[in-house]
DNA sequence: CAGTGGTCTAGACCACGTG
DNA sequence: ACGTGGTCTAGACCACTGC
């Protein structure tokens, strides 16, 4: 059933459907409140790069006229995306995709926390950068067929000139064309946000596994302490919209001056 | 301004007020919508205890009658509430207080899970549970004064026989009266579940610094690993409703089979 | 002043759980 | 059959932003 009946003036926008169905195969309730058909679609554009990170989406009202429904609606719609940091809305300007050009976003995604005072002069330097076929670990981790190629990126974060993270990054090949090491260390902003101005991937979600590891010799020689010093350990797998992974990380953390933050709700 | 005159029947219970204004003191906007203060006035019932864990509060109707607000307004208040995890709405049955008597609310704040496979067999032997003078550092976090009561526990967890977390924790000696090593040794579900019930504490939400440590000697021998090995050590302070601080407590685990999760959004 | 998101209301209907 | 929360609508008014 088409919702259109109910209104004068079709728009050549495709148009919502309403979904009532109570039972499917398999017997598992399969019913679609309208408002998630329009976040899934709206999900869809910002997939697509209909609207880019940083710019504002259309308006509760015109989004409204374009699926048919109301503006209420839209609103639920958004509201869900807004909570899941997708979207953020500015009262009196719009509506607009996050990105990770924001110190705020960064550090959703930076734990590591100077024990005392604000952060301080950073910098990092790229061990390593290079194209390989996926080990099935990675693989795996990435949805990747084994035997797909992947990036392995290696680097280390200082602060303060003192070398405090170690990163082992893996990144789908295909996604990733042309990024290079010089690319990297000629730039400046953080590592999503450059994949996702050069690369039109955006991370918005994250998994972390984080263990305390003795350091290995490789491991205590970047960081400047002895074999078998306790290390954070982390492992991230990040993905885009969809729930698709798109980084696999690992990273080893100097915990002296640094901690981990953390909120449980 | 009452909103009571647009209504007939004025019930017994507090009236809302309106709240429009948009100046205040030092010009920062001190503007509360309506919904803002319904959720104001639902917290206080949850502090006072009105609405126990596990029970239902009234119904959205109900309150939107006792409070002289539309229902959209109040379910937009519990919304909120929701979403923070104070509240579970139950589609047909009503909307209930949390509780800590709930595998997945104890998930929440149990981050330490086995590399593979389920849960298994978990254990916990109190060490040591004793009332003195808070020290200076552990006041500061509790919002006490220093010299207050303080109940100080110690406790191994263990996993399939195998001691894998140490805990010490410290709590407002105030709130936990009558707690003691005989009770705790007789308990069996979950220490929040416990303060719960017994001392109507209920902890809401917790931040934690996390630290890679090398174990010290007595650390090393409650968890059976030699002097040294690499410990996940974890820094909570849980508060209660009002984000009031309500136990500090200092973690130790060994993440050889286990580790802590987290996930980034 | 116009346009945006934010609040608030009132009412209709749906899905779910329980008698 | 009834009461609960869940969805959807329509419309009014408020607060913030920028021209």
């Amino acid at each position: 059933m088409l919702r259109s009946f109910m209104y004068p003036y079709m728009s050549d926008q495709p148009t919502v459907e309403r979904n009532t169905d109570t039972e499917r195969v398999g017997g598992s309730a399969a019913f679609s409140p309208l408002y998630q058909q329009i976040k899934a679609l709206l999900l869809q554009g910002l997939d697509r790069g209909e609207w880019k990170p940083g710019e504002a989406i259309p308006s509760e009202l015109e989004l409204a006229a374009r699926f048919q429904v109301s503006q209420g609606t839209v609103r639920k719609a958004i509201d869900e995306l807004a909570a899941e940091n997708l979207l953020l809305r500015r009262q009196g300007k719009g509506t607009f995709v996050a990105t990770h050009h924001e110190a705020k976003v960064r550090f959703r995604f930076l734990r590591l926390t100077p024990d005392d005072a604000e952060p301080s002069a950073s910098g990092s330097r790229i061990l390593d950068c290079r194209r390989l076929r996926a080990p099935a670990d990675i693989a795996a981790a990435l949805d990747l067929r084994s035997g797909d190629t992947v990036l392995n990126l290696r680097r280390v974060l200082s602060f303060n000139e003192s070398p405090t993270i170690l990163d082992d990054i893996w990144l789908p090949g295909a996604s990733f064309k042309g990024l290079t090491a010089e690319l990297l260390a000629s730039n400046r902003s953080p590592l999503y946000a450059l994949f996702e101005s050069e690369y039109g991937v955006s991370m918005v979600r994250a998994d972390e596994k984080i263990k305390a590891v003795a350091a290995n010799e490789a491991q205590a020689e970047l960081l400047e302490v002895s074999v078998g010093h306790p290390l954070l350990q982390v492992e991230r797998v990040s993905f885009t919209y969809g729930d698709r992974p798109m980084e696999l990380r690992r990273g080893a953390y100097l915990t002296e001056r640094f901690h981990y933050r953390n909120s449980l709700n």
